[in-house]
DNA sequence: ACAATTGATTAGGACTCCTTAGTATAAATG
DNA sequence: CATTTATACTAAGGAGTCCTAATCAATTGT
């Protein structure tokens, strides 16, 4: 079923160019970050908690970042000694705590989070049919992740109750969101969506292949992403 | 001449989807290297240096994983104290000095830096059109990176004096490799080749063009990367 | 009710990463 | 030449990340 095993040369090359980009991703948090006196994890939990306002727990900050809990617990330390984040007992649990950003730590996590002048220039540069194409790798890919338990389930378009894709076939907006009641294009799809609310399994599944069948339709070649995977 | 500005949704996205894959090739790095008792960042400075036999300097290291030369000193330092790498003095230099894998530093470098399942898991599931541009957008990318000086020039095919865009034109294996003497397609492409020479920079710039001009006409519609950017 | 599990934290330790400062050399300038 | 000025690296100090292992309290399974 798969196009390529994992020795294949261009694999080995892909993960190579994640690497790299990754190096500058992280140089652009520590000059970004530093500015405010943060470091990039400590925004990158600030930046995760600004789009929760329910608060998350200790643990699912953990996960969405692939770390240890007691890395996490060190990190929110630091973040508790600016002022930024705030503990409080989960009312549905007595072991678990509820991490909420404070109005500064919003602030500050919103606008910290979104900079990264080098890179995002960079991808202006792709044309408007490249970014669209590189979404969808990127989202197929998160998918992927997600499936195997690398990182929990993202808050996406493609795993979520109130899409529905190819509603308006040969659109440039084919795809629809039924929260908002209107049309989306491939270049609309959320990785991290505030309305998102995850389907169940079985409809997730059937929703990807339709969304497949779509993508592969806009890109070069019937077959281009492998349905149904 | 851009597409679009760096506030424009889809860049916040893109850059989005590259934090979230970080994250995952992070955590891989972590498990991978730490079975042989490195961190990641001693794994990085390995796997670079296993593929340079002439060895590097500190400076050089430090620029590639874009952090400060002192920081390239502490991981050096690590790396030294358990034997993997050697140092030894410049002689073009006397104020510099040449790091070097040990054969051990060699072996480790090259295995771990290779390995990260679920990432290459995940990439096998594009299907081959697919993976030929997300190669094709990573390229791009770090050339742009390396335009604006985020990091140094990368031993990639498209600023080789040896890579010859187009020299096949209309066959699967379009572009040809000098050194070898042998047609390469895009999927062949080197991020980080031994052979690599670095052209002049006219040369470069119209090298790129022409590539541009084949990566256009395979990807879905003409003008889908900006060419001579 | 009692053991096993789970959520969070603490403890201990290695190390990364920064900035600032210092030393030695190299290159540029008068 | 002799003297700045710049470069390559290292040292020191400090904050903080990240790990594993151990602890404690609350929850779940049988």
């Amino acid at each position: 079923m798969d196009h390529a095993d994992e020795s294949d040369p261009i694999i080995v090359r892909l993960r190579e160019g994640f690497d790299r980009i990754s190096v500058v991703l992280r140089a652009e948090q520590w000059s970004s970050a530093g500015e405010v006196g943060l470091n990039p994890s400590q925004a990158q939990v600030l930046g995760l908690l600004a789009t929760r306002p329910a608060g998350l727990r200790p643990k699912e900050i953990a996960a969405h970042l692939a770390v240890s809990a007691a890395s996490t617990t060190d990190t929110l330390g630091a973040l508790s000694r600016k002022g930024l984040v705030h503990r409080e007992p989960d009312p549905s649990d007595a072991r678990a705590t509820i991490i909420r950003a404070t109005p500064d730590g919003v602030r500050l996590g919103s606008s910290v989070s979104r900079s990264s002048p080098h890179i995002a220039s960079a991808l202006t540069k792709l044309a408007p049919t490249a970014q669209e194409e590189l979404l969808v790798a990127q989202i197929t890919l998160i998918r992927q992740l997600q499936l195997v338990g690398a990182i929990p389930v993202q808050r996406m378009c493609v795993s979520c109750r109130y899409f529905r894709p190819n509603a308006h076939p040969g659109e440039a907006a084919s795809h629809h969101c039924a929260f908002v009641d209107a049309p989306i294009g491939s270049r609309d799809l959320r990785l991290d969506c505030g309305e998102h609310e995850e389907d169940d399994p079985a409809a997730q599944t059937a929703t990807w292949a339709a969304f497949m069948r779509i993508a592969s339709g806009k890109l070069s070649q019937p077959g281009n992403v492998v349905p149904g995977t």
